[in-house]
DNA sequence: CTTGACCTTGTCGTGGCGTCAAGGTTTCTA
DNA sequence: TAGAAACCTTGACGCCACGACAAGGTCAAG
């Protein structure tokens, strides 16, 4: 046989069959005068053999190893190991299918998309164009993906529903262009802190402070007068939580 | 923030943040004095949301093009898609893991794996060592793989089971060495072509000749007396196979 | 001043082949 | 008898999402 006729016969290409060879699993036939590879009866049989084993998931390398050692033992371990991959891999599935059904549910965040409890609390909070709201959920879509908490989320679930809130938001707008020394920071920070129910300091998984560069860039990305109010706010946050430990 | 920082942020590591930007998926950002690389929260931001989205199983790609169409519209086309062949894959797998279930049932055939139905056929067929019925056994491993029928091995059951074939082999064995025109032959082939019960004929499914090829390498599997044994009852149950049509 | 933890660019490797490229051989057909 | 179609040969690059390594430069702490 050529080996397009051998590779028609096992039901495989004729580029896996030179692949096999390239690679040493199947040993080159004989050539016949014109360079053409010759194939036997029994190269067919061994590609049959790779080709099942291929198909049922080993890699090409496990096959090598099942069938260098002719013992079914071996075969029977490869096999079970085999299964408990295949085993893993289902359920990964199925988590992910899990995850992408809730996402399908609910409404999906133009933000990307988020867990649920974060899209219900999303859609809760008072509609606004304040730039710093949008910024500041923006920040929670963030955190969301860093592993952030329903209890936390359900904690701030009150705040995120007060009307009041969004005339904060504004007023921290106002500053946009203000410098860093405007008379109104003070009051709005202190305001802020204030607004922040006590049972979010609870929630708050802490962990120590990550890394520095962090909290920089989150200022940074303000400008200079809401910036100094960010930076009070979580100042205060952070002495707050320290001191519940 | 430092391209380890806003890694570890999104939970990701430094090296596929470098490859979103050697791909052109995230814009490379300003860059300090000593050359390193400053992210601000936006790229954060975006960052998570990749990261989300390829946890999904999206391909980098995709991945581009949800970002880009900013509408939510595309990504809940996309995600459906994804929902499709993610069911796919589980599909696949839950078969595999089903014929490996079946392969690990029943006994393992030092052949390798094979159907069901084949290991229960060997299983049943008479013990021997001839060589020649082992050879015969290797063809039908080799035909399971290109998708053996059923029908086709119970056809073949009561001939398995006789004990009668066992002499047919051993004949066959003795014309290991013998010429080509030795007069053994005629009468042998002619026994073995009786032999084969007639619901063989109707099993097989018929789909022309393959490849000339193919039945030059089987000849060629054996030495010349038996070789023209082989092609004799080859010859005659094709010429039979020819009338049912 | 060293140590160690970062950062930079660049390149190779992964698995199982698919897909050209640039030829040579064989066989069928006009 | 020529030419086209269908084979075959070796060789090399592409895929996908990075991991691992090399060979440096940078920076803060002890």
């Amino acid at each position: 046989m050529r080996i397009g006729e051998v590779a028609a016969l096992v039901g495989i290409t004729s580029r896996a069959v030179r692949h096999y060879h390239h690679i040493g699993l199947l040993p080159e036939p004989a050539r016949r005068a014109n360079g053409y590879r010759a194939y036997t009866v029994r190269d067919a049989v061994l590609l049959a053999r790779i080709r099942r084993l291929t198909e049922l998931g080993l890699g090409l390398d496990e096959v090598r190893d099942v069938l260098a050692d002719d013992a079914g033992r071996d075969l029977a371990e490869v096999l079970g190991e085999l299964d408990a991959d295949l085993a893993r891999q289902e359920r990964e599935l199925a988590e992910r299918r899990r995850q992408l059904a809730r996402l399908l549910d609910g409404p999906l965040s133009d933000l990307g998309p988020v867990s649920p409890e974060l899209a219900e609390l999303l859609g809760a909070a008072a509609a606004t164009d304040s730039p710093t709201a949008v910024k500041d959920r923006e920040h929670l879509v963030l955190l969301d993906g860093a592993g952030g908490s329903a209890e936390v989320y359900a904690a701030l679930r009150p705040l995120a529903e007060d009307p009041a809130v969004v005339a904060l938001y504004e007023r921290l707008d106002e500053l946009a262009g203000a410098p860093a020394d405007d008379p109104r920071i003070g009051p709005l920070a202190a305001e802020l802190v204030a607004a922040v129910p006590a049972g979010v300091f609870d929630a708050i998984p802490y962990g120590g402070d990550p890394h520095p560069g962090i909290g920089a860039a989150l200022l940074a990305d303000y400008p200079p007068a809401q910036a100094e109010v960010v930076r009070r706010v979580m100042a205060a946050m952070t002495a707050r939580m320290r001191e519940r430990r």
